[in-house]
DNA sequence: CTGATTTGTCACGGAACTGTCACAGATCCG
DNA sequence: CGGATCTGTGACAGTTCCGTGACAAATCAG
Protein backbone atom coordinates (compact mmCIF):
# COMPACT_ATOMS: atom_id res chain seq x y z
CA UNK A 1 0.00 0.00 0.00
CA UNK A 2 1.09 3.32 -0.44
CA UNK A 3 1.27 5.51 2.06
CA UNK A 4 0.95 9.30 2.45
CA UNK A 5 1.06 11.72 4.64
CA UNK A 6 -0.82 15.53 4.50
CA UNK A 7 0.57 18.25 6.69
CA UNK A 8 -1.67 20.80 6.61
CA UNK A 9 -3.26 23.06 9.31
CA UNK A 10 -6.70 23.45 7.98
CA UNK A 11 -8.71 20.48 9.02
CA UNK A 12 -11.23 21.10 6.55
CA UNK A 13 -8.42 21.10 3.74
CA UNK A 14 -6.74 18.25 5.05
CA UNK A 15 -9.60 16.07 5.58
CA UNK A 16 -10.39 16.46 1.93
CA UNK A 17 -7.60 15.79 0.79
CA UNK A 18 -7.03 12.82 2.96
CA UNK A 19 -10.29 11.51 1.74
CA UNK A 20 -9.53 12.38 -2.12
CA UNK A 21 -6.63 10.29 -1.43
CA UNK A 22 -7.87 7.34 -0.35
CA UNK A 23 -10.39 7.62 -2.80
CA UNK A 24 -7.34 7.02 -5.20
CA UNK A 25 -6.28 3.97 -3.52
CA UNK A 26 -3.74 5.71 -1.06
CA UNK A 27 -3.78 5.09 2.57
CA UNK A 28 -3.74 8.12 3.89
CA UNK A 29 -2.42 9.95 7.40
CA UNK A 30 -3.18 13.57 8.56
CA UNK A 31 -0.75 15.62 10.69
CA UNK A 32 -1.78 19.46 11.78
CA UNK A 33 1.34 20.79 12.35
CA UNK A 34 5.02 20.12 11.12
CA UNK A 35 6.48 18.88 14.28
CA UNK A 36 3.57 16.28 14.59
CA UNK A 37 4.14 15.35 11.00
CA UNK A 38 7.97 14.96 11.21
CA UNK A 39 7.17 12.71 14.18
CA UNK A 40 4.70 10.74 12.26
CA UNK A 41 7.25 10.55 9.59
CA UNK A 42 9.96 9.30 12.04
CA UNK A 43 7.96 6.77 13.16
CA UNK A 44 6.00 5.22 10.45
CA UNK A 45 7.18 7.12 7.14
CA UNK A 46 4.97 7.56 4.15
CA UNK A 47 5.44 7.13 0.82
CA UNK A 48 5.33 10.53 0.18
CA UNK A 49 4.40 13.81 2.12
CA UNK A 50 1.99 16.40 1.19
CA UNK A 51 3.17 20.01 3.00
CA UNK A 52 1.39 22.99 3.40
CA UNK A 53 3.87 26.05 3.74
CA UNK A 54 2.00 28.21 6.46
CA UNK A 55 1.87 25.90 9.48
CA UNK A 56 1.67 26.97 13.07
CA UNK A 57 5.08 27.08 15.06
CA UNK A 58 7.36 25.31 12.73
CA UNK A 59 6.67 26.39 9.18
CA UNK A 60 6.83 24.55 6.14
CA UNK A 61 10.49 25.35 4.91
CA UNK A 62 11.59 24.36 7.87
CA UNK A 63 9.75 21.19 8.03
CA UNK A 64 11.18 20.27 4.48
CA UNK A 65 14.64 20.66 5.39
CA UNK A 66 13.95 18.58 8.50
CA UNK A 67 12.59 15.93 6.66
CA UNK A 68 15.31 15.66 4.05
CA UNK A 69 17.37 15.86 7.02
CA UNK A 70 17.35 12.09 7.07
CA UNK A 71 14.63 11.13 4.75
CA UNK A 72 14.84 10.89 0.87
CA UNK A 73 10.65 10.32 0.85
CA UNK A 74 9.19 12.94 -2.43
CA UNK A 75 7.84 16.03 -1.34
CA UNK A 76 5.03 18.10 -2.80
CA UNK A 77 3.93 21.21 -1.43
CA UNK A 78 0.66 22.34 -1.80
CA UNK A 79 0.42 25.77 -1.22
CA UNK A 80 -2.10 28.96 -1.36
CA UNK A 81 0.52 30.97 -2.37
CA UNK A 82 1.63 31.42 -5.85
CA UNK A 83 4.60 33.04 -5.77
CA UNK A 84 8.13 32.72 -7.19
CA UNK A 85 9.96 33.56 -4.30
CA UNK A 86 8.32 30.98 -2.41
CA UNK A 87 8.30 28.34 -4.89
CA UNK A 88 11.66 28.84 -5.34
CA UNK A 89 12.42 28.70 -1.76
CA UNK A 90 10.81 25.87 -0.59
CA UNK A 91 12.34 23.72 -3.92
CA UNK A 92 15.79 25.09 -2.98
CA UNK A 93 14.60 23.46 0.93
CA UNK A 94 14.42 19.75 -0.69
CA UNK A 95 10.91 19.84 -2.17
CA UNK A 96 9.95 18.42 -5.39
CA UNK A 97 6.82 19.33 -6.66
CA UNK A 98 4.91 22.69 -5.37
CA UNK A 99 0.89 23.30 -6.91
CA UNK A 100 -1.17 25.74 -5.91
CA UNK A 101 -4.28 24.93 -4.20
CA UNK A 102 -6.86 24.34 -4.85
CA UNK A 103 -5.46 21.24 -6.78
CA UNK A 104 -7.49 19.03 -8.60
CA UNK A 105 -7.36 15.56 -7.13
CA UNK A 106 -6.56 13.96 -10.79
CA UNK A 107 -3.39 16.48 -11.16
CA UNK A 108 -2.22 15.48 -7.58
CA UNK A 109 -1.96 12.00 -8.33
CA UNK A 110 -0.71 12.61 -11.66
CA UNK A 111 2.25 14.70 -9.71
CA UNK A 112 3.21 11.59 -7.54
CA UNK A 113 2.91 8.75 -10.08
CA UNK A 114 5.50 11.12 -12.06
CA UNK A 115 7.74 11.33 -8.89
CA UNK A 116 7.61 8.05 -8.40
CA UNK A 117 9.12 7.25 -11.55
CA UNK A 118 11.83 9.36 -10.39
CA UNK A 119 11.98 8.08 -7.13
CA UNK A 120 15.57 7.65 -6.30
CA UNK A 121 16.81 4.24 -6.72
CA UNK A 122 19.77 2.26 -5.66
CA UNK A 123 21.25 2.34 -9.45
CA UNK A 124 24.58 3.59 -10.01
CA UNK A 125 23.98 7.06 -7.55
CA UNK A 126 25.03 7.14 -4.01
CA UNK A 127 22.25 5.42 -2.12
CA UNK A 128 21.75 7.79 1.29
CA UNK A 129 23.45 5.73 3.98
CA UNK A 130 21.41 4.84 7.33
CA UNK A 131 22.34 6.22 10.04
CA UNK A 132 21.13 4.11 12.76
CA UNK A 133 18.98 5.61 15.69
CA UNK A 134 17.89 4.60 19.24
CA UNK A 135 14.56 5.35 20.29
CA UNK A 136 13.78 5.50 23.50
CA UNK A 137 10.03 6.75 24.50
CA UNK A 138 10.19 10.24 22.79
CA UNK A 139 14.12 10.64 22.49
CA UNK A 140 16.00 9.68 19.51
CA UNK A 141 19.44 8.74 19.86
CA UNK A 142 22.09 8.17 16.94
CA UNK A 143 25.36 7.19 18.16
CA UNK A 144 26.94 7.24 14.93
CA UNK A 145 25.42 11.22 13.87
CA UNK A 146 26.59 12.80 17.61
CA UNK A 147 22.89 13.52 17.88
CA UNK A 148 19.69 13.51 19.99
CA UNK A 149 16.16 14.58 19.87
CA UNK A 150 13.62 14.78 21.88
CA UNK A 151 9.94 15.04 20.17
CA UNK A 152 12.00 15.67 17.08
CA UNK A 153 13.90 18.61 17.98
CA UNK A 154 17.22 18.28 18.34
CA UNK A 155 19.03 18.60 22.17
CA UNK A 156 22.13 19.86 22.41
CA UNK A 157 24.29 17.81 24.62
CA UNK A 158 28.38 17.75 25.76
CA UNK A 159 30.15 14.87 24.54
CA UNK A 160 30.07 13.08 27.92
CA UNK A 161 26.60 13.41 28.46
CA UNK A 162 26.08 11.83 24.96
CA UNK A 163 28.45 9.07 25.61
CA UNK A 164 26.53 8.42 29.47
CA UNK A 165 23.38 9.31 27.06
CA UNK A 166 24.13 6.56 24.76
CA UNK A 167 25.26 4.24 27.27
CA UNK A 168 21.99 3.96 29.04
CA UNK A 169 20.45 3.97 26.08
CA UNK A 170 22.25 0.45 25.04
CA UNK A 171 20.80 -0.86 28.18
CA UNK A 172 17.82 0.76 28.34
CA UNK A 173 15.81 -0.83 31.10
CA UNK A 174 18.25 -2.02 33.30
CA UNK A 175 20.14 0.02 36.00
CA UNK A 176 23.68 0.71 35.60
CA UNK A 177 25.49 1.33 38.97
CA UNK A 178 27.84 4.51 38.94
CA UNK A 179 30.87 1.95 39.43
CA UNK A 180 29.86 0.62 35.97
CA UNK A 181 29.03 4.39 34.28
CA UNK A 182 32.24 5.26 35.18
CA UNK A 183 33.78 2.16 33.98
CA UNK A 184 32.16 2.25 30.90
CA UNK A 185 31.81 6.01 29.68
CA UNK A 186 35.05 7.08 31.42
CA UNK A 187 37.05 4.73 31.99
CA UNK A 188 37.94 4.84 35.33
CA UNK A 189 38.88 1.71 37.80
CA UNK A 190 37.92 4.14 40.73
CA UNK A 191 37.23 7.06 41.36
CA UNK A 192 34.61 9.49 42.94
CA UNK A 193 30.97 8.38 41.89
CA UNK A 194 29.31 11.62 42.57
CA UNK A 195 30.71 12.42 39.36
CA UNK A 196 28.10 10.60 38.02
CA UNK A 197 25.16 12.28 39.80
CA UNK A 198 26.23 15.37 38.48
CA UNK A 199 26.71 14.70 34.71
CA UNK A 200 23.06 12.77 35.58
CA UNK A 201 21.54 15.88 36.18
CA UNK A 202 22.61 18.11 33.68
CA UNK A 203 21.51 15.50 30.99
CA UNK A 204 18.18 15.62 32.70
CA UNK A 205 18.27 19.29 32.90
CA UNK A 206 18.43 18.75 28.64
CA UNK A 207 16.60 15.69 27.82
CA UNK A 208 13.84 15.93 30.70
CA UNK A 209 10.68 17.73 30.17
CA UNK A 210 10.09 18.19 34.14
CA UNK A 211 13.81 17.83 35.13
CA UNK A 212 12.75 17.51 39.08
CA UNK A 213 10.43 14.23 37.98
CA UNK A 214 12.37 12.76 35.53
CA UNK A 215 10.48 10.37 33.97
CA UNK A 216 13.38 8.90 31.58
CA UNK A 217 16.55 9.10 33.13
CA UNK A 218 15.22 7.58 36.52
CA UNK A 219 17.55 6.76 39.88
CA UNK A 220 17.21 4.07 41.54
CA UNK A 221 18.89 4.52 45.18
CA UNK A 222 21.11 2.67 46.12
CA UNK A 223 21.71 0.89 42.79
CA UNK A 224 22.32 3.71 40.04
CA UNK A 225 19.97 5.02 37.58
CA UNK A 226 18.57 3.53 34.49
CA UNK A 227 16.74 4.77 31.12
CA UNK A 228 13.01 3.55 30.91
CA UNK A 229 11.39 3.92 27.67
CA UNK B 1 27.94 21.84 -18.54
CA UNK B 2 24.35 21.45 -18.85
CA UNK B 3 22.21 21.34 -21.38
CA UNK B 4 18.78 22.10 -22.34
CA UNK B 5 16.74 21.58 -25.04
CA UNK B 6 13.81 24.29 -24.98
CA UNK B 7 11.10 22.87 -28.19
CA UNK B 8 8.57 25.78 -28.43
CA UNK B 9 7.03 26.85 -31.55
CA UNK B 10 6.75 30.30 -31.09
CA UNK B 11 10.04 32.62 -32.02
CA UNK B 12 9.64 35.20 -29.53
CA UNK B 13 8.89 32.81 -26.32
CA UNK B 14 11.83 29.84 -27.23
CA UNK B 15 14.37 32.95 -27.69
CA UNK B 16 13.17 34.82 -24.27
CA UNK B 17 13.49 31.17 -23.07
CA UNK B 18 16.56 30.29 -24.46
CA UNK B 19 18.67 33.41 -22.92
CA UNK B 20 17.08 33.69 -19.97
CA UNK B 21 18.90 29.87 -19.29
CA UNK B 22 21.81 31.33 -20.85
CA UNK B 23 22.07 33.79 -17.81
CA UNK B 24 21.47 31.07 -15.14
CA UNK B 25 24.76 29.21 -16.38
CA UNK B 26 22.85 26.83 -18.71
CA UNK B 27 23.93 25.99 -22.53
CA UNK B 28 20.56 25.96 -24.35
CA UNK B 29 19.41 24.75 -27.77
CA UNK B 30 15.78 25.10 -29.44
CA UNK B 31 13.85 23.68 -31.27
CA UNK B 32 10.73 24.79 -33.44
CA UNK B 33 9.05 21.35 -33.73
CA UNK B 34 9.01 18.30 -31.90
CA UNK B 35 10.37 16.70 -34.93
CA UNK B 36 13.43 18.99 -34.77
CA UNK B 37 13.38 18.78 -31.39
CA UNK B 38 13.61 14.71 -31.04
CA UNK B 39 16.32 14.83 -34.09
CA UNK B 40 18.46 17.34 -31.81
CA UNK B 41 17.87 15.19 -28.64
CA UNK B 42 18.93 12.06 -30.20
CA UNK B 43 22.15 13.60 -31.84
CA UNK B 44 23.46 15.81 -29.06
CA UNK B 45 21.32 14.68 -26.00
CA UNK B 46 20.34 17.52 -23.45
CA UNK B 47 20.43 17.20 -19.61
CA UNK B 48 16.89 18.63 -19.54
CA UNK B 49 13.92 19.12 -22.18
CA UNK B 50 11.35 21.91 -21.99
CA UNK B 51 8.58 21.53 -24.04
CA UNK B 52 5.44 22.81 -25.11
CA UNK B 53 2.05 21.48 -25.70
CA UNK B 54 0.73 23.40 -28.34
CA UNK B 55 3.41 22.45 -31.02
CA UNK B 56 2.52 22.64 -35.25
CA UNK B 57 2.65 19.25 -36.84
CA UNK B 58 3.48 16.25 -33.99
CA UNK B 59 2.39 17.41 -30.54
CA UNK B 60 3.74 17.79 -27.45
CA UNK B 61 1.95 14.76 -25.86
CA UNK B 62 3.70 12.68 -28.78
CA UNK B 63 6.34 14.49 -28.41
CA UNK B 64 7.12 13.37 -24.62
CA UNK B 65 6.30 9.57 -25.61
CA UNK B 66 8.66 9.54 -28.18
CA UNK B 67 10.87 11.38 -26.05
CA UNK B 68 10.83 9.15 -23.66
CA UNK B 69 11.11 5.85 -25.83
CA UNK B 70 14.69 5.95 -25.52
CA UNK B 71 15.55 8.44 -23.01
CA UNK B 72 15.72 8.93 -19.12
CA UNK B 73 16.37 13.06 -19.61
CA UNK B 74 13.82 14.84 -17.04
CA UNK B 75 10.73 17.04 -19.10
CA UNK B 76 9.04 19.95 -17.88
CA UNK B 77 6.16 20.79 -20.14
CA UNK B 78 6.21 24.81 -20.32
CA UNK B 79 2.39 25.05 -21.54
CA UNK B 80 -0.20 27.79 -21.31
CA UNK B 81 -3.07 25.82 -20.97
CA UNK B 82 -3.68 25.36 -17.12
CA UNK B 83 -6.22 22.20 -17.55
CA UNK B 84 -6.48 19.58 -15.48
CA UNK B 85 -6.85 17.16 -18.14
CA UNK B 86 -3.59 18.40 -20.08
CA UNK B 87 -1.77 18.41 -16.84
CA UNK B 88 -2.86 14.70 -16.29
CA UNK B 89 -1.96 13.73 -19.61
CA UNK B 90 1.33 15.23 -19.96
CA UNK B 91 2.65 13.73 -16.76
CA UNK B 92 0.97 10.19 -17.88
CA UNK B 93 3.07 10.34 -21.27
CA UNK B 94 6.04 10.60 -19.48
CA UNK B 95 6.93 14.32 -18.38
CA UNK B 96 8.42 15.24 -14.66
CA UNK B 97 6.40 18.47 -14.05
CA UNK B 98 4.41 20.87 -15.64
CA UNK B 99 4.45 24.81 -15.52
CA UNK B 100 1.51 27.35 -16.64
CA UNK B 101 2.99 29.98 -18.86
CA UNK B 102 4.12 32.67 -18.34
CA UNK B 103 6.77 31.63 -15.67
CA UNK B 104 9.32 32.96 -13.88
CA UNK B 105 12.50 31.74 -14.49
CA UNK B 106 13.99 31.29 -11.46
CA UNK B 107 10.94 29.29 -10.21
CA UNK B 108 11.98 27.34 -13.80
CA UNK B 109 15.15 26.63 -12.29
CA UNK B 110 14.16 26.06 -9.27
CA UNK B 111 12.49 22.82 -10.79
CA UNK B 112 14.94 21.63 -12.94
CA UNK B 113 17.36 21.59 -10.15
CA UNK B 114 14.61 19.60 -8.15
CA UNK B 115 14.30 17.18 -10.91
CA UNK B 116 18.57 16.76 -11.29
CA UNK B 117 17.89 15.96 -7.75
CA UNK B 118 15.39 13.13 -8.64
CA UNK B 119 17.35 12.48 -12.01
CA UNK B 120 17.43 8.66 -13.03
CA UNK B 121 20.51 6.71 -12.79
CA UNK B 122 21.42 3.85 -15.09
CA UNK B 123 18.50 3.84 -18.43
CA UNK B 124 19.25 4.39 -21.81
CA UNK B 125 21.14 7.62 -23.20
CA UNK B 126 20.86 9.99 -20.08
CA UNK B 127 23.33 12.42 -20.33
CA UNK B 128 26.63 11.92 -18.38
CA UNK B 129 26.61 14.71 -15.69
CA UNK B 130 23.85 13.56 -14.51
CA UNK B 131 24.86 10.41 -13.02
CA UNK B 132 26.95 10.96 -9.68
CA UNK B 133 25.84 13.83 -7.57
CA UNK B 134 25.52 13.59 -4.05
CA UNK B 135 22.73 16.19 -2.47
CA UNK B 136 22.85 17.26 0.41
CA UNK B 137 20.23 19.68 2.01
CA UNK B 138 20.77 22.43 -0.63
CA UNK B 139 24.73 21.34 -1.96
CA UNK B 140 25.16 19.12 -5.23
CA UNK B 141 28.58 18.10 -5.63
CA UNK B 142 29.19 15.76 -8.41
CA UNK B 143 32.26 13.49 -7.66
CA UNK B 144 33.21 12.92 -10.97
CA UNK B 145 32.82 16.34 -12.35
CA UNK B 146 34.85 18.00 -9.50
CA UNK B 147 32.03 20.61 -9.45
CA UNK B 148 29.97 21.89 -5.98
CA UNK B 149 26.90 24.07 -6.62
CA UNK B 150 24.99 25.65 -3.65
CA UNK B 151 21.22 26.56 -4.43
CA UNK B 152 21.95 25.73 -7.87
CA UNK B 153 25.39 27.97 -8.46
CA UNK B 154 28.44 27.02 -8.99
CA UNK B 155 31.00 27.19 -5.97
CA UNK B 156 34.81 27.36 -6.38
CA UNK B 157 36.64 25.07 -4.09
CA UNK B 158 39.90 23.61 -3.97
CA UNK B 159 40.75 20.12 -4.40
CA UNK B 160 41.42 19.73 -0.42
CA UNK B 161 38.12 21.08 0.21
CA UNK B 162 36.19 19.47 -2.63
CA UNK B 163 37.85 15.77 -1.15
CA UNK B 164 36.88 16.73 2.10
CA UNK B 165 33.26 17.69 1.22
CA UNK B 166 33.15 14.62 -1.10
CA UNK B 167 33.94 12.47 2.27
CA UNK B 168 31.45 14.06 4.44
CA UNK B 169 29.31 13.79 2.30
CA UNK B 170 29.63 10.26 1.65
CA UNK B 171 28.57 10.23 5.35
CA UNK B 172 26.36 12.92 5.03
CA UNK B 173 24.63 12.58 8.97
CA UNK B 174 28.06 10.54 10.72
CA UNK B 175 30.19 12.13 12.43
CA UNK B 176 33.74 12.03 11.32
CA UNK B 177 36.45 12.59 13.87
CA UNK B 178 39.36 14.74 12.71
CA UNK B 179 41.37 11.43 12.97
CA UNK B 180 39.27 9.87 10.71
CA UNK B 181 39.17 12.86 8.05
CA UNK B 182 43.06 12.93 8.49
CA UNK B 183 43.28 9.50 7.37
CA UNK B 184 40.44 9.43 4.67
CA UNK B 185 41.52 12.95 2.81
CA UNK B 186 44.63 13.26 3.64
CA UNK B 187 46.10 9.88 3.91
CA UNK B 188 47.54 10.88 7.27
CA UNK B 189 47.94 8.46 10.28
CA UNK B 190 49.03 11.26 12.19
CA UNK B 191 48.78 14.67 12.18
CA UNK B 192 47.92 18.15 13.24
CA UNK B 193 44.32 18.11 13.65
CA UNK B 194 44.38 21.88 13.43
CA UNK B 195 44.77 20.85 9.85
CA UNK B 196 41.14 19.59 9.80
CA UNK B 197 40.17 22.49 11.42
CA UNK B 198 41.16 25.46 9.26
CA UNK B 199 40.24 23.24 5.92
CA UNK B 200 36.63 23.39 7.23
CA UNK B 201 36.86 26.74 8.08
CA UNK B 202 37.81 27.46 4.56
CA UNK B 203 35.37 25.69 3.00
CA UNK B 204 32.71 26.87 5.19
CA UNK B 205 33.35 30.40 3.73
CA UNK B 206 32.05 28.92 0.76
CA UNK B 207 29.20 26.85 1.01
CA UNK B 208 27.81 28.15 4.23
CA UNK B 209 25.32 31.35 3.69
CA UNK B 210 26.05 32.28 6.89
CA UNK B 211 29.53 30.86 8.11
CA UNK B 212 29.54 31.75 11.64
CA UNK B 213 26.62 29.52 12.16
CA UNK B 214 26.85 26.44 9.91
CA UNK B 215 23.53 24.98 9.16
CA UNK B 216 25.09 22.25 6.79
CA UNK B 217 28.93 21.14 7.83
CA UNK B 218 28.78 21.76 11.58
CA UNK B 219 30.78 21.06 14.51
CA UNK B 220 30.16 18.34 17.16
CA UNK B 221 32.73 19.40 19.82
CA UNK B 222 34.78 16.58 21.16
CA UNK B 223 33.80 14.69 18.34
CA UNK B 224 34.57 16.30 14.94
CA UNK B 225 32.48 17.18 11.96
CA UNK B 226 29.17 16.12 9.99
CA UNK B 227 27.88 17.70 6.87
CA UNK B 228 23.95 17.53 8.07
CA UNK B 229 21.68 16.70 5.53
C1' DC C 1 60.25 32.52 -14.78
C1' DT C 2 56.94 34.99 -12.07
C1' DG C 3 52.95 36.07 -9.85
C1' DA C 4 48.77 33.95 -8.00
C1' DT C 5 46.66 30.38 -5.63
C1' DT C 6 46.63 26.71 -2.57
C1' DT C 7 48.30 24.36 1.39
C1' DG C 8 50.10 23.46 5.93
C1' DT C 9 51.74 25.40 10.43
C1' DC C 10 51.46 28.15 14.33
C1' DA C 11 49.79 30.83 18.04
C1' DC C 12 46.27 33.11 20.43
C1' DG C 13 41.87 34.18 22.60
C1' DG C 14 37.49 33.04 23.74
C1' DA C 15 34.02 29.70 24.50
C1' DA C 16 32.57 25.42 26.19
C1' DC C 17 33.29 21.54 29.06
C1' DT C 18 34.75 18.93 33.12
C1' DG C 19 35.49 17.63 37.70
C1' DT C 20 35.36 19.00 42.54
C1' DC C 21 33.24 20.71 46.44
C1' DA C 22 29.86 22.19 49.66
C1' DC C 23 25.43 22.23 51.11
C1' DA C 24 20.53 21.34 51.21
C1' DG C 25 16.85 18.03 50.57
C1' DA C 26 15.25 13.55 50.35
C1' DT C 27 15.02 8.97 51.88
C1' DC C 28 15.84 5.24 54.80
C1' DC C 29 16.12 2.74 59.16
C1' DG C 30 16.04 1.80 63.86
C1' DC D 1 11.42 11.05 65.69
C1' DG D 2 16.36 11.59 64.77
C1' DG D 3 20.53 10.26 62.94
C1' DA D 4 22.75 8.20 58.96
C1' DT D 5 23.04 7.83 54.27
C1' DC D 6 22.10 9.01 49.71
C1' DT D 7 21.06 12.28 46.05
C1' DG D 8 20.39 16.87 43.50
C1' DT D 9 22.34 21.14 42.34
C1' DG D 10 24.71 25.67 42.17
C1' DA D 11 29.21 27.69 41.98
C1' DC D 12 33.82 27.73 40.41
C1' DA D 13 38.38 27.10 38.57
C1' DG D 14 41.27 24.47 35.58
C1' DT D 15 41.34 22.40 31.32
C1' DT D 16 40.24 21.31 26.78
C1' DC D 17 38.53 22.50 22.46
C1' DC D 18 37.65 25.27 18.48
C1' DG D 19 37.78 29.22 15.11
C1' DT D 20 40.69 32.36 12.96
C1' DG D 21 44.21 35.48 11.26
C1' DA D 22 48.92 35.56 9.85
C1' DC D 23 52.53 33.63 7.31
C1' DA D 24 55.72 30.75 4.66
C1' DA D 25 56.34 26.82 1.71
C1' DA D 26 54.58 24.44 -2.17
C1' DT D 27 52.15 24.24 -6.25
C1' DC D 28 49.97 25.91 -10.30
C1' DA D 29 48.99 28.89 -14.34
C1' DG D 30 50.46 31.79 -17.83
Amino acid sequence: MTAVLVIEDDDRIRLALLLALEDEGYDALGAATAEEGLRVQRRNPANYVLVDLMLPGLDGFECIRQLRRDDDVPIVVVSARDDTHDIVAALEAGADDYVVKPVAIKELTARLRALRRRARTGGAGHAPELVPVLVVGELEISPDGGEVRRAGQPVPVTRTEFRLLCELAEHAGRVLSRQQLLERVWGYDSGDERLVDVHVGRLRQKIEQDPANPRHLVTLRGLGYKLQR
